[in-house]
This record gives structure tokens, C-alpha cells and sequence, in this order.
DNA sequence: AACTTCCGCAACCGCATACCT
DNA sequence: GAGGTATGCGGTTGCGGAAGT
């Protein structure tokens, strides 16, 4: 992978890095009365100064040390595992480099319409909880939901002129997006929003069934529904989404999927500005405004 | 072709929490 | 319960490549 083979991380910044940890580490030393934490904080530096620890992209190298490793002994025990691999990198760097790059099961390529419609929505419902978010999308990695977050969703909230925790944009992300997403979702558009075929193809969207809480890594599932996990006080409309079997029966139907289908006749929005604004929009696009490349170039 | 700007994403950092002794 | 350590999480950084000039 041409990330691990980045220079970021030159040896001349790891000299520089090493030298002022060594700095810091002498200057302590003339303090005898300095603070025993400060000690201890000093003897893991100079452990890692031993060390030579690594920073930056990982080398070809080292991805088969470490997936090798763990396949022979497990993952977990982080910082014993990246002593004992050999790897000059602390357990943090080995347990990210796994858990967002190596992992056999982690998923690669653009999101599909499912995927976005369903951090769409969770997002709408949790915020910025990453990790939560993406315990519901299999293979999908925390760190990649945020990142599509801040580069894709919050620039379509830039070019609305809002901020992406807004009502108007979570009204347009509700009734807009979400909606044709669903369409598109309907459609067995199982690619990235760029049409393209990438790799969500070979390792698509799983199709999520009542009996699909296997693939999930937690013991959360969407097992009766998807929002089953859900806590009872966020739950909407009762929680009484549910994920329908099979790629082309839809994301999720009720009333509010519904009132998300056919905005105009429900105008729930929370930003009234906004319904002037959608119909506005709505009049002014072509039939095929709304196909998922152009939802995403809006 | 050369340069600049923008964008996507891997990796890092600091803090919070869980777990262990 | 206190202290130490490991792990998890969310925010941020900065590199490399694409796009624009």
C-alpha cells in the first residue's frame, strides 16, 4: 500500500525528536527533586529512546511482522505484543495500524448508499460518536467514518452555507438526502457515491437481516430492528425502524421514512427556512438531479 | 511543464475510561 | 479505595496525489 511506503516520518526528524527527548530527559536529571512521576515519564522515554521507537508510515515490512504476530498469538496486550513482535512502535500504533488498516475483515472503497444513508442517520442521532457509529457498519472503521464525515459531509454543509450540526443541515441531510439515498439504496446501489465500481463491490454492504448480528463485532445488533440497541430515550417514534430484508426492499419504513420520502406533505422540518429552500431547489433540478453523484455534487 | 491549492486519509496526540494489582 | 497501566475514543495533523492555474 503506497500509505505505508509515505516518508513522513524522515530519519532526520527521528533524530530531531530522539534529541529533544534526550534534552528533556537530561534536563530532568539535573533536578533531583523533580517529580516522581516526572521520573518515571523520563525512564519510559529513555526506554523508547532504546527502543528506537518508530513513528510515521508503516513499512511493508512491518504490516507482516505485525499481522503474522497476530495470527500466531492474538491481538490485545498491546504494548507487550509490539516488544514481543519486534516491532519498534508503541502498542497504540500497532493496535490502530490492526484495527483501521490490517484487520482481515476491515473494509475498503467508497461507502455504499447504504452505508452513508446509515451514518446519515446515526449521526443525526449520536453525534460525533465515531466508534458507535461504526459498530453498525461491519468492516468500517471508526477512524473512516470520521474522516468521510469531515472531508464529504461537512463540505456539502459548507456549500449550504450552514455548519453540519445545524437544523437546517441535519434537515437537509433528513429530508434531502437521506430519502434519496434510500432510493438510490432501493435502486441496489451498492457502489460508492461516485459511481464507481470500487471494492464495495467484492466486499459490498453486507445485507442485513434479523439474523445478521453475527457479522457485528459487538454484542449491540440490529437484531429486531435496527435501532434495537438503542437506548430507550433515543429512540424515534418508539424505535420503530426496522431494516427489511433484501438489497432492494429499502432502508427503513415508517412513518418517518415515510414523512422523509415525501417531505412537502409533511414539512417537519426544523428549520423553516428550509422548506422554501428545498422547494425552490426541488422546481429548479432536472428528472435526473438525484441520482447519488449528483446528490453528493450538490 | 511548473507551480500552487485543495482534498482524502493514515497516523498521531491527548484525554477518558476500564482494568488490574 | 488508590495508584498504575492498558485500551479506547475523538480531534488534529500533515503527507501525497489530484486538480486547477
Amino acid at each position: 500500500m503506497a500509505a505505508s511506503q509515505r516518508s513522513r516520518s524522515t530519519a532526520a526528524q527521528l533524530d530531531v525528536d530522539d534529541q529533544a527527548a534526550a534534552d528533556q530527559l537530561m534536563t530532568m536529571m539535573r533536578r533531583p527533586a523533580a517529580a516522581l512521576q516526572d521520573e518515571a515519564a523520563a525512564e519510559e522515554e529513555a526506554a523508547d529512546l532504546q527502543l528506537e521507537l518508530r513513528r510515521g508510515p508503516w513499512t511493508v515490512d512491518e504490516d507482516l511482522t505485525l499481522v503474522n504476530y497476530i495470527a500466531d498469538h492474538g491481538e490485545g496486550r498491546w504494548n507487550s505484543l509490539a516488544r514481543a513482535a519486534g516491532l519498534k512502535r508503541t502498542g497504540k500504533s500497532c493496535r490502530l495500524r490492526w484495527l483501521n488498516y490490517l484487520r482481515p475483515d476491515v473494509k475498503r472503497g467508497n461507502f455504499t448508499a447504504d452505508e452513508q444513508l446509515l451514518i446519515l442517520d446515526l449521526h443525526s442521532r449520536w453525534g460525533n460518536r465515531w466508534s458507535k457509529i461504526a459498530q453498525h457498519l461491519p468492516g468500517r472503521t471508526d477512524n473512516e467514518i470520521k474522516n468521510y464525515w469531515r472531508t464529504r459531509v461537512q463540505k456539502h454543509a459548507k456549500q449550504l452555507n450552514c455548519d453540519a450540526n445545524s437544523a437546517r443541515f441535519k434537515d437537509a441531510m433528513r429530508y434531502l438526502w437521506m430519502p434519496r439515498l434510500a432510493d438510490a439504496s432501493q435502486l441496489g446501489d451498492h457502489h460508492g457515491y461516485n459511481g464507481t465500481t470500487a471494492m464495495g463491490d467484492a466486499h459490498g454492504m453486507p445485507v442485513m437481516t434479523s439474523s445478521s448480528s453475527d457479522s457485528f463485532a459487538t454484542s449491540e445488533s440490529y437484531d429486531g430492528g435496527l435501532y434495537a440497541n438503542v437506548q430507550d430515550n433515543e429512540m424515534v417514534n418508539g424505535g420503530d425502524y426496522y431494516w427489511m430484508q433484501g438489497a432492494n426492499q429499502g432502508f427503513c419504513s415508517n412513518y418517518e421514512s415515510e414523512q422523509q420520502l415525501h417531505p412537502h406533505e409533511h414539512s417537519q422540518f426544523q428549520d423553516p427556512d428550509l422548506v422554501g429552500w428545498v422547494q425552490g431547489f426541488s422546481e429548479g433540478i432536472s428528472e435526473n438531479f438525484w441520482s447519488l453523484e449528483d446528490i453528493w455534487k450538490m
